[in-house]
RNA sequence: GCCCGGGUGGCGGAAUGGCAGACGCUCAGGACUUAAAAUCCUGUGACCGUUUUCGGUCGUGCGGGUUCGACUCCCGCCCCGGGCACCA
């Protein structure tokens, strides 16, 4: 095939790229300067309360069996420039790193191989740090953390104390302690919940104030439908289900009802919607957690059930089409049409003179609600929301529209979901097009009450969503719909018929898991049944050393079976609102028997607040000593830097955490990520793909369904296969040659025949695809130096961009030319020259010749602009996080010194400091090559180069002139020129004069150091 | 359906109202070499004319607008990526 190829074969010795590369030999000092720069603790930074901070976060990662990969070290290689940047701006720059190391890979691969998984994620630990040392990043090492170490823990379980020793007050909006909330109780300042009964707070024993205070705690138990994984054996949060499915593992998910852990996130919603506003994030970051958090304005309103003392309330954002409201919804899970409690409203007998079709063929309205409900019930989430066809049941019973008393039939349909709002709605068929589509299916009436037009009744085209203004709506008539909405608030309000109601979409975060890797709960549960926490001199709690820690199979977690761990014996002490256990031996005076808390925290719990732990990691007495807290944390975090997989989980639930521990005053700011920044994923190298049906006739990809599908073909390799659009027939996608491939108009066809239209993309890197890139590998081959300057180089931070291998060897060779301009190549010549101050020059101690003197002067003054220009130009990219660009100048500079006889030192110094950040590796080389004895111990060192601002100009420059905004010609001017001047070379200029054509001049326009524009 | 982000050479990308395509990859030609690799130099948006110097036209998804001047700002549309979604 190629000659190049071959000869490697047959000589499988010689590895020619290493000696072809004579001076710059990665692997043989990177690992010196990553020792040297530990050895002399270059990057610890302690408190200096003198000295800006600043604070650069990593997400840390959870250190998975299967190593770095090449979207790891992306993010990490940007914060890492930032930080080698900022320290030689003069910050005290933290940059720390760790591990969180809880959750259930590691677990699911300890049940399937029968280790500890303590024991898997050591191991995986050393391979992370193994492979982030050699990438050479500035982390300060001794702030490492882990979630799983009992030293940390400990805190995490600490600060789930504070949560449930914290309740959120409404009127002074923020988190207070749980003995306030119980002393305003007390004094009656504030009333006491209907759970109470009609009792005063004196009236209830300790337990049933226990009880209600539980109400209250940000952390609460509770009885609740949760997602049940049967092949996980856990329950899961809302957010680690998608489709219906586990986000781990893809098994099935299902709704049960079970004993859990809630965090009140809820009472936070506005809190964490308002803190949005001023932190600097990207905006769509910030609307996916708007949306999250789902805040929507409306009115609850309350219907009356018609020959009945029951009522409805239902929810709706849409208050001023109430005239229009012509019957209500409710889910099937509502309490009211619950036949077996009394309360329910469903008829014995269907109404006379109803249509055929609200009977659903069943003999009575009971007998129609049981079928549609055990209906209901078995369909899953996933398969209600898929089938977008209306269907429901008539109650037999009727509501009382409060506006104009017309009794309107009550459905029951799954088109309402119980989990939002009250689970009940008002339907408005002419402006709701689910409630339209369901009118329809019932041969129900559709009214208007809102026209697109003010002065006309009926405009615009039901269902109508859209705001406009009110019509058949006796005094809303008129109203625009802001106005409407207003007006019959206001109504609704006076005649206690509803009221105004902000409503969120968030949901209370469930915090309880059935695995046994994560946070034990620091809880006791008493014999008569209720929860008491563990006094903090008990933490850490720690997880029992035990041999079997698979599910059990069944709904028990599994440290149900470590029975000598939860089996204890407990004193309590302190008053009601704080008691508190300490676990003690069987005979001790006052103990009682108790059992701990058999689940344990989700992941999320330790990453919530692990960036606080780094200030101060190796603290016994206080999760982070609030002086140092105030330091690093003042303002935020500077800079956070992760993928936006996080968008609504991580970043959500620490941000809630940090509220709740702002509010109880042990940390110093409201929120904790100042800036945020999502690295773009990292597809796997660019591929073409061409079709061929079995036969081996090639399709063209125009011919086959779109949704392609992977299967393991007959070689072990992944293959897309899709099928032939108009046969049917199964077509099987290869990779093909790039050669093989020209571009027509739009699309990539085969050279061999125009009409195979093939598809080009890249691909999410997969194990099954094989187009994994392995960092370690890039490393092996080019250098840590090399693949950090390519992660940064191909492209912007944020964006989604294709991995390719050429572009690595683009970068690797940037660094050679650098190495051979400064050091010498293969020719040995060493360039770099040193004026003395008495016009002497020497290179390499050696005293340049007159003649020699003459061309470094020359080189000297070719390069100090451009130098300048470097300085300014990385400084100012590497602030707006564009480190692409900043790359680019320094392979511009490099290029420029390249067409130089000598290179003057200082040139040679600047690249390498502003080069340092990006590939310090060699930074450090070169600059112990250059220096000499009196040289920093590492170039990182040194400070930060300055530059001047008049030196990044030319005296002299090229500017182009146009006519009529076309380019005609371009003009040298001097720098100092004005404008008259310029216009004056400009209109003296052959060419221009010769475009002008003698053409009048209407207008001159000159754009000072840019350009000349003449309007004829 | 709704909400964000994006669309520029063969490819990754640069330019945020002022010379479109910096820088890198790819490819082609040349130098060095017995030869190849590496390295260095030159060229590389499309089309047209001269076919050498050079000159011209078009060109940033499509259509319109604002402006002396638009990849950039405004209006409408198409396509791609991401998020949310029976949320009342």
């Amino acid at each position: 095939m190629w000659p190049g190829t071959a000869f490697r074969i047959l000589c499988p010795h010689r590895d020619w790229r290493k000696e072809r590369m004579a001076g710059y030999n990665p692997s043989s000092i990177e690992k010196k300067w990553q020792r040297i720069w530990q050895e002399n603790r270059i990057f610890s930074a302690e408190m200096q309360p003198a000295k800006p901070k600043y604070y650069v976060l990593d997400m840390f990662p959870y250190p998975s069996g299967e190593g770095l990969h090449v979207g790891h070290p992306e993010g990490y290689t940007a914060t890492d420039i930032v930080t080698r940047y900022k320290r030689a701006a003069g910050f005290n720059v933290m940059h720390p790193m760790g591990w969180d190391a809880f959750g259930l890979p590691a677990e699911q691969y300890a049940i399937k191989t029968d280790t500890h998984p303590a024991v898997i994620t050591r191991k995986n630990i050393e391979r992370f740090r193994a492979q982030l040392q050699a990438i050479g990043f500035s982390y300060d090492w001794h702030r490492e953390v882990n979630t799983t170490d009992p030293q940390y823990y400990r805190w995490t379980q600490w600060i789930f104390l504070q949560l449930y020793d914290t309740w959120y007050d409404p009127r002074q909006q923020k988190g207070r302690p749980i003995a306030q909330l119980a002393a305003e109780f007390a004094t009656g300042r504030r009333a006491l919940p209907p759970s109470a009964g009609n009792k005063s707070w004196s009236q209830l024993d300790a337990h049933q104030q226990r009880r209600v205070l539980e109400e209250y705690r940000l952390a609460y138990e509770i009885e609740a439908p949760v997602n049940w994984c049967q092949a996980l054996g856990t329950v899961l949060a809302n957010e680690e289900v998608i489709d219906g499915k586990s986000e781990v593992g893809g098994f099935p998910v299902e709704r049960r009802p079970m004993r859990q852990w809630m965090l009140r996130i809820t009472a936070y919603a506005q809190r964490l919607l308002d803190g949005l506003e001023a932190l600097d994030w990207s905006e769509s970051l910030k609307m996916m957690q708007r949306n999250w958090i789902g805040r929507s304005g409306g009115a609850l309103v309350r219907f009356a059930i018609a020959d009945s003392a029951s009522e409805v309330t239902v929810f709706t954002t849409r208050p001023d089409t109430l005239f229009g409201a012509s019957y209500l919804v409710l889910a099937p899970e509502h309490p009211l049409v619950d036949l077996n409690t009394e309360m329910n409203i469903i008829s014995a007998a269907w109404p006379t003179e109803i249509p055929e079709r609200w009977r659903s063929g069943a003999g009575s309205p009971r007998e129609a609600a049981a079928a549609y409900q055990k209906n209901a019930a078995s369909r899953s989430e996933r398969q209600r929301q898929e089938d977008n066809t209306k269907t429901g049941t008539f109650t037999g019973a009727y509501a009382v529209n409060p506006v104009n008393n017309q009794r309107i039939p009550i459905f029951i349909s799954d088109y309402v979901l119980m989990g939002y709002g009250t689970g009940a709605i008002m339907a408005v068929p002419a402006h709701d097009q689910r409630d339209f589509d369901f009118a329809n299916a019932m041969e129900l009436p559709i009214r208007r009450v809102v026209s697109a037009a003010a002065d006309q009744a009926d405009a615009g085209k039901l269902p109508l969503e859209s705001p406009g203004f009110a019509v058949n709506s006796a005094q809303l008539d008129g109203l625009s719909t802001a106005e409407a909405k207003n007006r019959i608030c206001e109504h609704l309000e006076q005649e206690s018929l509803g009221t105004r109601q902000i409503h969120y979409k968030i949901r209370d975060w469930l915090f309880s898991r059935q695995r046994y890797w994560g946070e034990p709960f620091p809880l006791i549960h008493l014999q008569e049944g209720t929860t008491v926490p563990l006094a903090e001199s008990e933490l850490p709690l720690t997880l029992p050393e035990v041999k079997d820690f698979k599910p059990t199979g069944t709904m028990e977690p599994p440290l149900f079976k470590a029975t000598a761990w939860h089996q204890v014996h407990v004193v309590l002490d302190g008053p009601p609102e704080n008691l508190q256990a300490r676990v003690v031996s069987a005979g001790t005076p006052g103990a009682v028997p108790a059992r701990r808390e058999l689940n344990t925290m989700p992941q999320w719990a330790g990453s919530c607040w692990y960036y606080l732990r780094y200030m101060d990691p190796a603290n016994t007495r206080q999760f982070c000593d609030p002086e140092k807290e105030k330091y690093w944390m003042a303002g935020g975090v500077d800079l956070y830097v992760g993928g936006v997989e996080h968008a609504v989980l991580h970043l959500l639930y620490s941000r809630f955490w940090h509220k709740v521990l702002f509010d109880r005053g042990l940390v110093s700011s409201d929120e904790p990520f100042r800036k945020l920044v999502n690295q773009g994923l990292i597809l796997g190298e660019a591929e073409y793909t061409v079709f061929a049906l079995e036969s081996g006739q090639r399709v063209s990809v125009t011919d086959i369904d779109p949704e392609f599908s992977t299967r393991v073909g007959e070689n072990g390799k992944a293959e897309i296969i899709s099928r032939h659009k108009s046969t049917g027939a199964l077509a099987v996608g290869q990779a093909c040659d790039p050669a093989m491939v020209e571009k027509r108009g739009d699309v990539f066809v085969l050279k061999a025949d125009n009409n195979i239209q093939v598809d080009a993309r890249s691909f999410k890197m997969s194990k099954s695809r094989g187009n994994v890139v392995n960092p370690d590998d890039v490393i092996a081959e080019y250098g840590a130096d090399s693949l950090r300057l390519f992660e940064m180089f191909m492209g912007p931070l944020e964006q989604v961009k294709p991995w390719s291998t050429a572009g690595v060897e683009g970068v690797y060779r940037f660094l050679q030319r650098v190495w051979r301009n400064l050091l010498g190549g293969d020719d040995g010549v060493f360039r770099v020259v040193q004026p003395h101050g008495d016009g002497k020059w020497t290179c390499q101690g050696r005293e340049l010749s007159a003649a020699e003197v003459e061309i470094a002067l020359r080189d000297a003054a070719a390069i100090l602009r451009p130098m300048h220009r470097l300085i300014r130009k990385v400084t100012a990219d590497i602030e707006r996080l564009a480190f692409n660009t900043a790359i680019s100048a320094m392979m511009e500079f490099n290029n420029a010194l390249a067409k130089l006889t000598f290179v003057p030192l200082d040139a040679a110094l600047n690249l390498l400091r502003v080069l340092e950040p990006f590939a310090p590796h060699i930074a450090d080389e070169l600059y112990h090559e250059l220096s000499g004895p009196d040289a920093a111990v590492s170039i990182a060192l040194l400070p930060w180069p300055g530059f001047d601002e008049s030196l990044c100009v030319d005296e002299e420059l090229d500017i182009p002139v146009q006519i009529n905004g076309k380019l005609a010609g371009r003009i040298r001017i001097a720098v100092t020129s004005d404008e008259q001047q310029v216009f004056n070379i400009a209109l003296a200029d052959p060419q221009v004069v010769n475009r002008l054509a003698q053409r009048a001049i209407k207008k001159k326009i000159y754009i000072k150091g840019r350009m000349i524009n003449l309007v004829v």
